[in-house]
DNA sequence: TCCCGTGTTTGACGCAGCGCAAACTCGACC
DNA sequence: GGTCGAGTTTGCGCTGCGTCAAACACGGGA
């Protein structure tokens, strides 16, 4: 809480070519909060009250439809602002903000957004750069959900996530926080059972290896493969 | 083509709470051009020249994948934006835009944005706006495909686009402009077959009355319990 | 160390819906 | 009015994957 400095957060994409005045003038006015794993940032059809950004952790955003399933839209990693429903003339968040580990989280009251627009115009139209590119996504994943099968989509979202969160080791890159089968079920719009298949069979390939929420990728470009061959 | 009455248009949720002279103002720098039934506006990929308000008729926005398979992400009516590639900061058009009947179409270089933000802060927050029903409405499909299955999400489309074109008539609600049921088996990720077969069935049971390219929904309540009951 | 709960694996079975194929119908144009 | 092509309908077989059910394994807490 209280002062942060500005070097440690001037390099991420929301304050790309802001003067470092402004972002210390920005940060001044957020609150640092920790989010412990499993705790929500922001819920479901909650008034919107903040924007945030994440600092340290991962969070899931998910869905939850009128009969009770889960839809995981995404996984926010550190760096990424999240929660905008400000900047879009929304009034509540469209789906919740679930800590999938400790986290670390500025926030900014919402009502500031408007302020934010026209004080610093840098931030504003990087916020809007990463509205873009998450509209982007959506397209893309309904495409994928329209046209590809479950093995095609669960390849994908494996790759996905090694990219996004990858670490290597020795063994291959590792997917850096905890993911059941149930997870990636709920990223593809398939069921546990399939994706515990699927992944046995690549894991008997030796492609993968995985365990209790674990997941190492050996041979991502054999995933790859499957999941749309050139691009 | 030249001027365009302000009167025309000033209702328009592109153009809320704005002032009269603004609007002309803007209406003054963009070009009127006539795009016929099947000719496209923009096209998937191609650099981001222009942005575009309909003035009239309906436009199918259409994605291509690798393997020559369409999806169609939704369909624009008259009074709304498109191809706001700039707005996001994407210099290429993320899919084509196609006339689906005869269109009358305002076009502004797509330099113009940033001038347009600054100098017209209210057609950007409504700009924005529609960027975050958007994405609200990418979201919600993609929760759509992952959880229902394909008569839920047929007869969802139905209705969609019967409440967004749909024209009062004696028979029912007709959806006013030429759609076959390839179209909306594009829209809902099966296949023409199937969406054959559903609207048989709805046909039979008296609930729709469809021809080529034309569909009247008679009773519309009747779909909405197959595409998720209660809401 | 043992126990318990949560996550995972695997099997058996059924069916929604896709692929293929063929016939039909309507509207447009000559 | 006849012809042609695009859009539609319908049948049939097959299969990917969901559903149900049961056993299994790992890890953390007592």
């Amino acid at each position: 809480m209280g002062s942060l400095d500005a070097s440690l957060v001037c390099d991420l994409p929301p304050f790309e070519h802001m003067a470092r005045q402004d972002i210390a003038a920005l940060l001044e006015r957020a609150r640092s909060i920790r989010v412990e794993k499993g705790a929500a940032v922001f819920g479901q059809d909650e008034a919107a009250h903040s924007f945030f950004l994440l600092l340290d952790g991962h969070v899931r955003v998910v869905r939850v439809t009128p009969d009770g399933e889960q839809v995981i839209a995404r996984y926010i990693s550190s760096g990424e602002l999240m929660g905008i429903a400000q900047a879009l003339g929304r009034s509540t968040y469209p789906a919740s903000a679930i800590a999938a580990v400790d986290c670390v989280v500025l926030a900014w009251p919402g009502a500031m957004w408007t302020e934010v627009v026209s004080r610093y115009p840098g931030f504003a139209s990087n916020t809007y750069k990463t509205v873009g590119s998450r509209l982007q996504d959506a397209q893309d994943r309904i495409v994928e959900m329209a046209t590809e099968r479950v093995e095609q989509r669960v390849a994908n979202a494996v790759l996905k996530l090694a990219a996004q969160t990858g670490r290597r080791t020795e063994e291959g890159i590792l997917i850096d926080l905890p993911i059941s089968r149930q997870d990636i079920s709920e990223m593809t719009g398939t069921t546990l059972h399939t994706v515990s298949r699927l992944m046995s069979a690549w894991e008997a390939a030796g492609w993968v290896k995985s365990g209790r929420q674990r997941i190492v990728v050996v041979e991502g470009h054999k995933l790859m493969l499957l999941a749309g061959g050139a691009k």
